[in-house]
Order: structure tokens, then sequence, then C-alpha cells
DNA sequence: GACCCATTCAAACGTTCGTTTGACACATTT
DNA sequence: AAATGTGTCAAACGAACGTTTGAATGGGTC
């Protein structure tokens, strides 16, 4: 019934060549500023084949999401089942879950051969288009793996309210869809070339050290009493003497 | 020398009219997918009225961000020069820095006279944005601020390396990007309405406390040793006993 | 009243857009 | 050998694009 679109006849070589260029037209000039005739003339085709193979310009980035997203969304949740049946009923580790989210696009990143850093781009953009077919398009190849994951999230973290819980995951997306989507901003950021720290692994590790911490963080006070104004012993220490003894 | 922006002519009534009515457009259509006949028409003004006023429309969206970010970064700079002038020398505590940062674009949200939420998602998506145009000016409009905060993080987390720290503001401007730019989605994770408690002050607590955990988190390791499979007393404790006592 | 400057306006500029058309090529089927 | 189906191609479609033009408007100055 879910997976009745990977019954769809297989890609014809012409339909490949569009996506491709497609993909990576998408992410250099948005979905709106891509024109038929570039993508047609990058892929080396008739500038009617986009027409005759997906009927249209918003069926064709459908086309483009689908391709990747289908994948990458069964790759998370089966990683996520693999750790629900390893785990016998006990509740996992919030940072297994985080890493079942995170790894599959992150190494999508490096891997050329199922859409490379192009599409992960192109992925972290779509997060925020306002452009209704691609909302629509997101939100419905999502929406399962939205609440396999979130489900996993409130068995792992019983204590944490629902309500802070999906800001959590929210703020979490977000910063995922950031790292894949604006990998050249780090440049802005840094002095350093971030180039040689580029494999997914070490991504992983870093990304997931930020978020799974942010995700344990201690409750919000929601009152105006106790900001602290300079460094308190408490903050300073967590860096200074905590900081190679966890994970 | 750097405010000579602000020396510039007082804006027109037109003026005016054109940049609410593009700051609108622009985040719900995008740049290239909002047309001058759209525009003006929303606006009340002729469709030469943008190019006599402003030259282009690539000039227009210059412009778009320049009235409120210009401001924008003046407060978040504010906010850093008075917390510096009150430690008087000692290093600043992290969460002060962050607050410094995330409290102006926060408020401006729900800031109706400053753009509103309007202009923070614009500038939410303008950050993953790939036109060269708005690359370009969003780039020069924040370099300078971010020097400035990147240094106050350097000297309040003197222990973590520093290519760590970049991709720890890397990944924290990814987690404000997307709150700003994405507050829609949050309904695709949430059963429930988050509408109640979209104030920028709890906002700002929620995004505080996941931010700045972050950013003190234990170094990542970089092995592939000891990833735990399933909860450990460690990771729940945290969530569980800890929860209240911190900030 | 004449002149000037800033602004607005309707109309048109040439270009590019997404899409459609009908002829053509080629393999498979009848 | 005729028919059929699939895919490619050059050419054209009307519509919409960003921008420019030149006349009209109206207040301020001499």
């Amino acid at each position: 019934m879910q997976l009745n679109l990977r019954a769809v006849k297989p890609l014809n070589e012409t339909q490949v060549r569009i996506l491709d260029a497609a993909e990576e037209l998408f992410m250099q000039h948005g979905f709106e500023g891509t024109s038929m005739r570039l993508l047609t003339a990058k892929a080396g085709v008739n500038l009617a084949a986009v027409n005759y193979h997906f009927g249209s310009k918003d069926s064709l980035i459908e086309a483009v999401f689908r391709r990747r997203l289908d994948p990458l969304n069964a790759e998370r949740v089966d990683a996520l089942d693999r750790l629900e049946r390893d785990a016998q009923g006990r509740p996992l580790a919030p940072e297994c879950i985080v890493r079942a989210f995170l790894g599959a696009s992150l190494r999508m990143i490096e891997d050329a051969a199922h859409g490379g850093r192009n599409f992960a781009r192109l992925l972290g953009r779509a997060y925020t288009e306002p452009t209704k077919p691609i909302r629509l398009v997101i939100g419905q190849l999502y929406a399962d793996t939205m609440e396999r994951f979130k489900t996993a999230f409130e068995r792992a973290l019983p204590q944490l309210p629902r309500d802070e819980l999906t800001w959590r995951l929210h703020f979490m997306f977000g910063t995922l869809a950031y790292t894949l989507a604006a990998t050249d901003t780090v440049h802005l950021i840094a002095g350093c070339k971030p180039e040689d720290r580029y494999d997914a692994r070490v991504l992983e590790d870093r990304l997931a050290a930020f978020l799974v911490t942010g995700l344990l963080a201690p409750l919000p006070v929601f009152d105006d009493a106790g900001k602290p104004g300079v460094a308190d012993a408490g903050n300073a220490g967590v860096v200074g003497a905590d900081i190679k003894k966890a994970a």
C-alpha cells in the first residue's frame, strides 16, 4: 500500500538524464529560476522531452524528490526498525535514534550514486521552500517517517514534555536541513576550510554530539529570573573539565 | 564608515508600499516566483515604480533585506557591546551571547512594525537561497556581525577547539534560520498547535536552552567504538533527574 | 505665466517562459 | 508488407516576464 511507488516502471535513460540535470540546476538556481531550455540543454535532450516523460515542470520536481527521498526515508525507517528489534522492548538511547535519522542523509552527501551533495543541498533548501507544489510533495513524502521517529523519541524520552519534544525535534530538523543546504556558508563563519573534515562519518559525529545534547537539555525556565550575566563555574566547567568523558 | 547606510534619504511612501509588498510576496512565492506586475498590483503602485525608485528587481531585493537587516544586526551588536561592557573584561557566559544573537530576530517575529513574521520567514529562507544576488547581499550584510560574535564565542569557550566551534555556530545559525523560516512545518511534527506558545520570549527560552546545551556538548569521538545501543543510566538520567536543576 | 524637478502613468519594447504540435525514425507486432 | 507504438525532433504557440519610453501631472521657484 505505501510502497506502490516502487512498482513503477524503470527509468528511461532520457528520464535519468533529465532528473540528474534537474537535480543540479534546481539546486543552483532554484525551481522557478531554472528554465526548461537550460535544463534540457544540460541534459542533452530535446526541449519537449520533459513534458513527454513527466507531463509538466511541476511533475518533474516531484519526480526529482521522489527518486531520492523514497529510498532515503525507507533507509531511515529500516535503521529504526533494526534498532527496535535489537532492543527487544527496552527503550532506545536518544543518540541512536538521532543517528538513525542523520546517518542516511549524511551518507548521501558523499555518495554520488544516490544524488551526492547536489540532492543533499536541494533537499535542505526544500524544507523552507514556500512554493505550493514543493511543500505538498515534501510534506507527504515525510509524513510517515516523521511519525515513526516522533513516537520513537517519545518512548525514549518519556519525561520530556510533549510540546518541548516537538520543538526540539523542530530544531533538530532545522539544523540538519541547514547543514545539508548551506554547506558553503560555513566559510562565512569560518576562517578555516571545512573541506577536509566534510566526510559523512565525522559530520555525523559532530551533529550527533550537538543534537543529542540539545535534545537532553534541561528544561528552559520561562521567567526572567536567574539569567546569568557572566560566566560562572557551572557553565565554564562543562567544556573545560567534562569535555573528554562522555559518549 | 560602516553605518553610512543609515544616512540615505528617508523612504518615500511609494517606496515603503513596494518594500512591504515585496517582503510578503518574496516570502510567499520566492524571489524568482514573484513578478513585478503582481508586486506592483499588491502595492497599489504603477508597474514602472519599482524600476524608477529602486533601479531593478535585483536592487529591490537588496533594499528589502537592508531595511530590516541593518537595524537587526545593529541591535545584535549593541546587545553584545552592552554585555561586554558590563562584564568588565570577565569572559561572558555562552548563554548570554546566544541570547544576544537570538533575541533581536525572535522579537522581530511578533513586531509587526519591524517586518513581523513575514520578514522573519523571508530571512530564514535567504540563508539557503542559491541565487547569486541574494547570497552576496546576505553575505556582506552579515559579515561584520558574524565576526564580532565569533570572537565573542571564542573568548567565552577558550577550551573548545576552533573548528568544532565553527561547526557548532554553523549548526546554531541553521537552527535559528529554520525556526524563523519554517514556522509552519512544526505542524508536520506536532499534533499540537504551537500558536499559543509562539511568543518571542518563550521561543527564545526554548531555543537558548537547546542551543547553549548543544554548544557546550562534550566533544564528539571520531571512532566507531562505544556507540551505545540502548538507553543506559547516563542518558536516561539527564532528562529524568537533572531536568530541573540548571539555569 | 514660464520653467523646473520629481513622480506617476499607460503603453509598448524585445525576450524568455512552459507547453503543444505534427512530422519523422525505428523497433515490434500482425 | 502493413500496422502499431514509442520516442525524438524542429518549430511554433500564446502568455508572461523585466524593463524602457514619452507624455501627463502637480507642486515649488523665479
